[in-house]
RNA sequence: GUGACUGUAGCUCAGUUGGUUAGAGCGCCGGAUUGUGGUUCCGGAGGUCGCGGGUUCGAAUCCCGUCAGUCACCCCA
């Protein structure tokens, strides 16, 4: 008879503790804070699409990791891997009903059907702020400091955000004539910080046109250099006056000032002409964030400018920039450095004096709340010892015993100080101060 | 998707050349003590050895498959 289901969730996929889902709603309010304070506003789109909007979008590779399949219509749909392409889709399909420049932040699920890793899922959330419309470095900057902002208000620890304009490299191979080189070479660089020098160099020169004198030399110029300003002369030299390499390299020390200009620290950017990351479709700056603390659980965040993305369904050019928060990942993190407060425990408990006096427990209760402060009734008439026991381990601060004759007898745990309050008005006073 | 490794109580792990009722610490539950928890003492519950099949007189220990996790590739948040 006891046939049971096995319990269990599909590759990839995870429930999330109490501990957990608080703390993801934690982040999730304060990013919705931050980019509000920029001017974003939310939208909010399906998790699925027909499968032709999200094909195609993110090169092959994406193609392979979509979650699709024929619907009971006979539709052909997908789970969205990322959420920019069902941006391109809504500005594409809104565009008449949408003033630009438009600024929104999504968030939500998104699937890949990767193999799962550390920090690496088959679903996860995105965090998204775009900005649609404008094609200027005030844009890139406006992103840019807004991704700064983001990672300070979440309080996850340092984190170093590398910028870098695809069309440094670009213009840099425009100018060996390799012009299409660019995907390959750009892929190979990527491995440089994991796999070493040694594997790009025979990578890029494997590349069609290129040889290994020419590998050299790109990576010679793509390597990090003591500061930013050292970076961008080097850059500056080898880009020459191809005009591509130029409008890359004014990008990002137009963006660097404007960053400075908004009051944040230097240390929070840094020029890296090594990182080449992302989706074929950026165009112009790409930028990519990692936890100092835990470097090697990968990106943490990432984005970049496309000055193409909505091609693909409409006429109209549609230019943006924009940035993404991949909080599942930081979650992960912080799990690992066990960081990032426990889970939602109300501020008091008020313990159950039994059924006869229950009803000055919930008016109490009622109290509380409405001083602000939270509070939650022990739901059994368990002993004593056992509610006091239940506030310890789930870490509220306060437990309140309603007396018989109207007094409360109110104990803080973390240093066993009590107090006797004459009334519900002061019991409140006193955990309020 | 390709390749490799791992899978024993809630957690971290022991389990000798395959051999009788699978162990520990922590945690959990109960009791005593602590003026109402966190200390200390006593007691207790809890394991389909991931799952399925095979080899064997006998398997947690060997083989195959499968599921899940981890690592590398790929790619990426």
């Amino acid at each position: 008879m006891a046939d049971f289901i096995q319990p269990r969730t599909l590759k990839g996929f995870r429930d999330l503790s109490p501990d957990q889902a608080y703390r993801r709603a934690n982040l999730v309010r304060a990013l919705e804070d931050v980019f509000r304070s920029h001017g974003y506003a939310p939208i909010d789109t399906p998790a699925m699409e027909y499968a032709e909007i999200l094909k195609g979008k993110g090169g092959e590779t994406s193609d392979k990791e979509l979650f699709e399949w024929t619907d009971k219509g006979g539709r052909e749909v997908a789970l969205r891997f990322d959420l920019t392409v069902p941006l391109a889709r809504y500005v594409a399909e809104h565009q008449g009903k949408l003033t630009f420049p438009f600024r929104r932040y999504h968030m939500g699920p998104v699937w890949r059907g990767e193999r799962p890793q550390r920090g690496r899922f088959r679903e996860f959330w995105q965090c998204d702020a775009d900005i649609i419309g404008p094609e200027t470095a005030t844009a890139d900057a406006e992103i840019l400091v807004l991704m700064i902002d983001a990672y300070a208000a979440l309080d996850v620890g340092s984190v170093t955000i590398r910028v870098n304009d695809r069309r440094v490299l670009t213009g840099m191979l425009d100018k060996l004539g390799v012009l299409d080189a660019a995907v390959p070479v750009l892929r190979a660089l990527d491995k440089r910080e994991k796999l070493g020098d040694e594997v790009s160099r025979l990578e890029i020169a494997e590349v069609e046109g290129l040889t290994e004198s020419a590998a050299d030399r790109i990576l010679d110029l793509t390597r990090k250099r003591a500061n930013d300003d050292e970076t961008l002369a080097v850059l500056k030299d080898a880009v020459g006056d191809n005009e591509r390499g130029l409008a890359g390299i004014e990008t990002l020390e137009r963006a660097r000032e404007l960053v400075a200009a908004a009051g944040k620290p230097a240390s929070s950017l840094v020029i890296d002409p090594g990182i080449a990351r992302g989706l074929d479709y950026y165009t112009g700056i790409v930028l990519e964030a990692q936890l100092d603390a835990l470097p090697d659980i990968g990106s943490v965040g990432s984005g970049g400018r496309y000055d193409d993305l909505a091609g693909l369904y409409t006429k109209s050019r549609l230019p943006g920039v924009g940035c993404s928060v991949g909080i599942d990942r930081l979650l992960a993190a912080l799990d690992e450095l066990e960081a990032g407060g426990r889970g939602a425990a109300p501020a008091v408990l008020v313990t159950n004096p039994g059924d006869e006096r229950l009803p000055e427990a919930f008016r109490f209760a009622a109290a509380l709340r409405a001083a602000g402060i939270s509070c939650e009734v022990f739901p059994d008439t368990a002993k004593h010892k056992a509610q006091m026991r239940y506030a310890d381990k789930r870490g509220i601060p306060y437990v309140v015993t309603p007396d018989e004759g109207g007094t409360f007898f109110l104990k803080r745990l973390s240093d066993g100080a009590t107090r006797t309050c004459a009334s519900g008005a002061d019991a409140v006073g006193w955990i309020a101060s």
